[in-house]
DNA sequence: GGCAGGACTATCCTTTAGGATAGCTCACCT
DNA sequence: AGGTGAGCTATCCTAAAGGATAGTCCTGCC
């Protein structure tokens, strides 16, 4: 039978992910409550159809447990399970070989799909949350700045001068290199490329 | 019985999916040799379990005919298809709630599963394509410059000063100047700041 | 009214960026 | 050997950036 190995340090989602699954296929389901316990099962009893790694659980050191993981399962699909890890985690995981990236929001309908799909030897990657989750990062940086700061800090993202800002704002020169100025402290920059690069890569523009 | 509808103005791919796929699963399917037959097909025969529009058809234009697809498949999975279309137009295809994103160059034991998670109302895209995609895109510029143009443009990009990129390098910073000046020749920026947003616009960092 | 704070301006100064021109070395080519 | 070009360096100069300090105006708040 198609032999899964559920490893979370989260009894209720260990659990409930696994009775799920049990009913919904043809699945045997094991499961480790640390990536230790999973390290074990695998030398003992792998390699399995199909692993899902808690991504914050005990001794998952961010990716490297998967790396570990997928060299002792024998190149059979291993995927990372996340509750709060972001989009740029689930990036990492796939360039990393991982079979999956699934979120733990997402239904248990999908996450059975998932499951099949991953099952048949193809990369999984919820489409919804990798594009749609650029949104929700805008706003921990917006709100610090004011709207004029946010201006100037869309010229710098042109590569304006200073002069070439003020006269768009019609403002001084100098009035714009304070504001430079506080934006490469809120920014934690050290100086205006270096505020344009965060603001980039934060998505504002 | 699950119903598919291929739209495809090549002959061959129209013939040769349809045939595998026919053959795979239990799917009877329906062909359209370009969008306006498709349409007419949704009209006469719709809704259909899932559509393949290809991309290149003539109708199409672009995207616009994905979203009348969908509208006339009553919200039903519609897919896009595609041998030439990059990660953007992939990236613009699932916004615009595309059922998948399915590239020509992919086996066809990936698309049969693509198509059965794309059927159970999961919407798909292929990862190694849509994240491995970037590094080819690289090329347009990376091509256009030296190795040292790029550690300098590296430099730029982390905010750094001419003086503290000289040091890494182990160069003189008029040199960094020289590379600075030639970056923002080459990339048509107006100074280093713009350099880097261009540089981080590309993905080259 | 007085007071505090935010946004803008003014002045002064140092460092950095950016541009121009010239020379130097080394690999490569014919 | 000579020519060519890429890469690096040197010198000189102007413009821009960046930092500090102080002052003005306006607004909201006791």
């Amino acid at each position: 039978m198609t032999r899964i190995l559920i490893a979370d340090d989260h009894d209720l989602v260990r659990d409930t992910i696994s009775a799920f699954l049990e009913r919904e296929g043809p699945y045997q389901i094991i499961v480790a409550q640390d990536f230790y316990a999973a390290e074990d099962l695998l030398a003992k009893d792998g390699p399995f159809d199909l692993v899902l790694l808690d991504y914050g659980m005990p001794g998952m050191a961010g990716l490297s447990g998967l790396e570990k993981a997928i060299e002792k399962n024998h190149g059979y699909p291993v995927a990372i399970m996340s509750g709060t890890a972001d989009r740029t985690v689930a990036h990492e995981a796939l360039a990393a070989a991982a079979a999956g990236f699934v979120p733990k929001t997402m239904p248990a309908k999908s996450l059975l799909h998932a499951v099949q799909f991953m099952l048949a030897g193809e990369q999984y990657a919820p489409v919804q949350f990798m594009t749609q989750a650029s949104d929700a990062e805008q706003h921990p940086l917006t709100s610090k700045l004011s709207e004029r700061e946010m201006q100037v800090l869309d010229g710098l993202c042109k590569g304006m001068s200073n002069k070439e800002i003020a006269r768009e704002l019609d403002l001084q020169e100098v009035t714009i290199k304070l504001h430079v100025k506080t934006l490469c402290r809120k920014l934690e920059a050290r100086n205006r490329t270096h505020a344009a690069m965060i603001a980039k890569e934060e998505g504002l523009f």
